[in-house]
Order: structure tokens, then C-alpha cells, then sequence
DNA sequence: AACTATTTATAAGA
DNA sequence: TTCTTATAAATAGTT
């Protein structure tokens, strides 16, 4: 989206990395808290920088997303290794 | 986005909740990708349904994002009670 | 940080 | 659930 069209692959300039990372992760985190409202759904999203900062976002507590997590993954192992979603 | 303008409130139609659940679910994950590519990030997101089913998705692995995390809060507890950002 | 031209996501419908 | 398409929303490049 936007003037041009890019290619999903690392951007090297350091400078427009910054800034679209910025900007994206805030469109994600909107994506998330968005789907939370409007599906009745638990959603937690962590991202690093590449310069190792964190920012994340969770409908509960992202403690709690995590617990549930956890205790999801004991429960049942079929979820262990779970097979990535193709955009 | 889509034929008509709608309010970001719980959809009370089952069907429709779960409709739009699966579509903006799918998109979730392929933002998160993207993000995680261009701008050389770790991402990792965890969603559960309505109905508790579990959905996730790990640039690296969720186990290491999860990790990573928690590793983080020892060291750095002021990122404990984070603010939401706002849409 | 703000602005738009464009691309992308998606709501509704089939 | 998968495909289509009109429209809303996100965002790349620019200022």
C-alpha cells in the first residue's frame, strides 16, 4: 500500500527500516486489538526491533496470553510445532 | 475495508464472528510476516478464537519469542505494565 | 510529523 | 469454505 508497490524483503537503509517498522507495527498492533473486538478473541502480538527494542500488545495481559499459551501447549502437544500459515 | 464501512464492536452473529475471525486472522499473520521481513524484526503473534482454538504465528519460533520476552521483563521490569497504544 | 497516490485488506455477496 | 468485487483502510514515497 502506497505510492509504490515493494518487495517483502529486508529493507537496507537503515533509516527507512526505522520508519516503516514504525509505522507497521502500529498497523499491526490496530490489526490485533481490532480482531480482538470484533471476534470476541484473546490476541497478543510481541515484536523486537532490529535494534532489540519491545513493544507488544495484548487483549488481556500479555502474561496471560502467555500462560494460556503455556498451558495450551501441556495440554495438548499437537499444537508443539505448528506449521506456519503461507501468506 | 470492504463493501461497507463497519464498527469495531463485537459481531454478534456467530457465523459472521467466525467468518471474519478466519479472513482477519489470516491477514493478522501475513502483516506480522511482512513486518518481520522488511524491517528485520522478531515477531510473534497468538490469537485464540471465541471457541478457544489456538492460532500462532513466530518469525522464529513461539517458544523463543516467548522466551525472549520474558527474558526481557527480568531485566528490564519498567516494560511490565506497558501502554496499550491507541488506534 | 503530515500528506496523498496507490496498493492491499476485507465486507458483503455469490 | 472458496471466489469475486466494490469499497475502506493501510501505507510508500514525498513534503
Amino acid at each position: 500500500m502506497g505510492r509504490g508497490k515493494i518487495e517483502i524483503k529486508k529493507i537496507e537503509i537503515l533509516n527507512s527500516r526505522q520508519v516503516t517498522f514504525s509505522k507497521r507495527r502500529n498497523g499491526l498492533l490496530k490489526k490485533a486489538k481490532e480482531l480482538s473486538i470484533l471476534c470476541d478473541a484473546e490476541v497478543g502480538v510481541i515484536t523486537f526491533s532490529s535494534t532489540g527494542k519491545v513493544y507488544q500488545w495484548s487483549s488481556t495481559s500479555v502474561e496471560h496470553t502467555l500462560s494460556r499459551y503455556n498451558k495450551g501447549m501441556e495440554e495438548d502437544h499437537s499444537q508443539e510445532h505448528p506449521i506456519n500459515l503461507q501468506t
